[in-house]
DNA sequence: ATTAAACTGAACCATATGGTTCAGTATGAG
DNA sequence: CTCATACTGAACCATATGGTTCAGTTTAAT
C-alpha cells in the first residue's frame, strides 16, 4: 500500500477547508489571475488574498510566479494528486464496509415486506 | 452543475486535515470501536479523542451510538460523498487546463528540438 | 450496596487561522 | 523624474483548534 505524506495531506485538506480558497481554485480553473484580480473578485484586502494564495501554494495546489510587479497565480500540478489518492483508497475501505451493510439493509427490506404482508 | 453545500465541505475538509482523525477513520475502516479503544490506540486522553470523534461526526464522516455506557463509533455514509464529488469536479477543471498545458509543453519540446538542431 | 469503567462537560492553555491596517519596496507608465 | 500600481511584511485582533486536567454522571460487575 502506498505510504502517504501526512504533513502534506494535512496542508492540502486544510487548504481546501476554506470556502474562499476553494473559490480561488475554481477561479484559477477558468483563467490564471493576479493577486489583485483575486482580491477584487472575493472582496478582500490584497494582504488577505496573498495569505490565502500562500496557503494554497504551500499545499502545492497553486503555483505563482512574479512577473514584473504582478504575481501570476495558476493551478498547481503537485497538490491534488495525493489528496485524490487518499480519498480513493479511503473510499475502498468504505465500500468494503458498506457492502456488508448493504446486505443487512437488503435483509431488513425483505423482512419488512414480509411483515407488511402479515399486517395486511 | 451540482451546487455544493459549502459549510459541509468546510467541515469535511477540516475534519480530514488532521492526521489523528484520518487515522481514526482508517481504524474504523477495519472495525467499529469505542472512544476508549480509539483513545488507547492513539495515546490520547478520552476527552481529547471524544473531541476528534465529535468533529468527524459533525462532518458526517462517522456515526456514533451510545450503547449502555460505551459509545460505539463507525464510519458514516453521508460524509465522504460530497468531498469526493468536489474533488472529482475539480479534477475535471484541472485536466481541462492541463490538456491545454500539455499541448504547449509539446509545442515547446518540438521547438527545442529544432533549436537544438540549429545550434549544432 | 460498592466500586470500577466509560463517558461527558467545563475550564484552561498554547498555538494557529482568517482577517484587518499601515508602512514600506519595486516596477511600469507618462 | 514622478507618480500610481502591485505587491509585501509587520503588527494586531478575534476566534478556532488540539490538547490537557478535574470533577461529575451513568451503567456494569461483584
Amino acid at each position: 500500500m502506498v505510504q502517504f505524506n501526512q504533513a502534506h495531506l494535512d496542508a492540502s485538506f486544510a487548504a481546501l477547508s476554506d470556502v474562499t480558497r476553494r473559490g480561488v481554485l475554481e477561479q484559477l480553473g477558468r483563467a490564471d489571475a493576479s493577486i489583485t484580480d483575486l482580491a477584487d473578485r472575493f472582496e478582500m484586502s490584497l494582504t488577505g488574498m496573498k495569505k490565502h494564495v500562500g496557503v494554497l501554494e504551500q499545499a502545492g495546489l497553486v503555483i505563482t510566479e512574479k512577473v514584473g510587479r504582478v504575481r501570476n497565480c495558476k493551478l498547481g500540478v503537485r497538490g491534488l494528486q495525493e489528496v485524490a489518492a487518499w480519498i480513493e483508497r479511503y473510499h475502498q475501505l468504505w465500500d468494503a464496509r458498506f457492502c456488508a451493510l448493504d446486505q443487512i439493509v437488503e435483509e431488513l427490506k425483505r423482512k419488512e415486506k414480509i411483515d407488511g404482508r402479515k399486517k395486511k
